[in-house]
DNA sequence: GTCTATAGCCAGATAGAC
DNA sequence: GTCTATCTGGCTATAGAC
């Protein structure tokens, strides 16, 4: 009996330890260019072994997506418990959580296109329930934040949810902090600053 | 002396038949999906007679870049052109412009992380050329903008020349006309509105 | 479940005739 | 310059021993 649940440990630090490999390695080069020989060289085994937990390439980003969505999950049900928080400050939160991971290498980067890739996603019940509740939960605080006035009513909510959802891939801030002007909590700022305010003056 | 001139034209006219397909795919499934194979399908011709015009899948990728960069610069000076136009609606209408390709097309999209793709392009001088003269012209109009209190002056502005710049690879507009509930010109109003007014309500 | 070795495939690039 | 046919390398995935 501990012997079992003790291997299933020893496992699921192993499979942890693959699927924090592929995230690094998906933010740093995309799916297209991050190659399975390389995660396993990562991890430190053998690709053979890493088929044995992963049965594809697609299953490997799946799952990285799928780790990255839970803890941006946590971060949201941390927010809700904030009573005292706007909805449209939950908002900025989420954002500011968005460009901090990206900016710190830990934002996976997929292809919209790849289609082998969208049907592993959608196939995966794991990864489509989270982000049906990330999804829901936004589209609340949105809706919230409109009737507030907080942001502005004459905008579909998808409008707003897909700009919120966009920012964990834009190009800006990797390129900003390319150009070595600025400092990371500065750009996470600036993109948060743009992002509700926008580039007019107020 | 016309049969030389005569054969160039025929050539310049294959070339831009090879571009235009190459700009077409670019914009439909990226760089990484696009093969060689396929635009030499689509163009009509046997591969290696692709490789006569263009040495490498970089160099067709790059050529496609110039195209569009081309084709901005002249939206950018006919817009220079017009003295009644303040010098933020100029940004407005680049913009529009950007997202209007993006949405019928017409924008290639290269992945920001391929090395050997950054090396060709920073590599070709038409595009490095085209791409300062661009920025160039744009940075003007910015900090005029910021100086007549039209674009916030708090922003730095290189911030505003990305951010702008990176409504032509934005995921947004694909995704929200994929929804199905609205058309394109809605979006692109929409996008120019966040743009430079973001989320929050005036 | 881990490894080494290899199969199978596909895409970029080229050879060589015309 | 165009073609057909081919080379070459790299990548995903698997076979099979331990």
């Amino acid at each position: 009996m501990t012997r079992v649940s003790f291997r299933q440990q020893i496992l699921r630090v192993r499979e942890d330890a693959i699927v924090a490999s592929v995230n690094r390695l998906l933010a740093e080069k995309g799916f297209d260019l991050m190659t399975v020989d390389e995660v396993a060289a990562d991890v430190g085994i053998a690709k053979a072994s890493l088929y044995k937990h992963f049965p594809s390439k697609e299953a490997l980003a799946a799952a990285a997506m799928v780790r990255v969505l839970e803890q941006g999950w946590a971060r949201i049900e941390a927010l809700g418990a904030q009573q005292a928080l706007a909805p449209a400050d939950k908002l900025r939160e989420v954002v500011r959580w968005c460009v901090g991971k990206l900016l710190a290498g830990e934002m996976p980067s997929l292809p919209s296109q790849n289609s082998s890739l969208r049907a592993e996603l959608v196939g995966s019940m794991p990864f489509m329930d989270l982000l049906m509740r990330v999804s829901e939960r936004l589209g609340e605080w949105i809706v919230a934040a409109q009737q507030q006035g907080a942001i502005d009513p004459g905008l579909p909510s998808d409008l707003v949810l897909y700009t919120v959802f966009a920012r964990a891939c834009d190009p800006v801030p990797p390129v900003l902090r390319a150009t070595g002007r600025h400092d990371d909590a500065e750009i996470v700022e600036w993109i948060v600053a743009t992002c509700f305010g926008g580039l007019a003056a107020r």
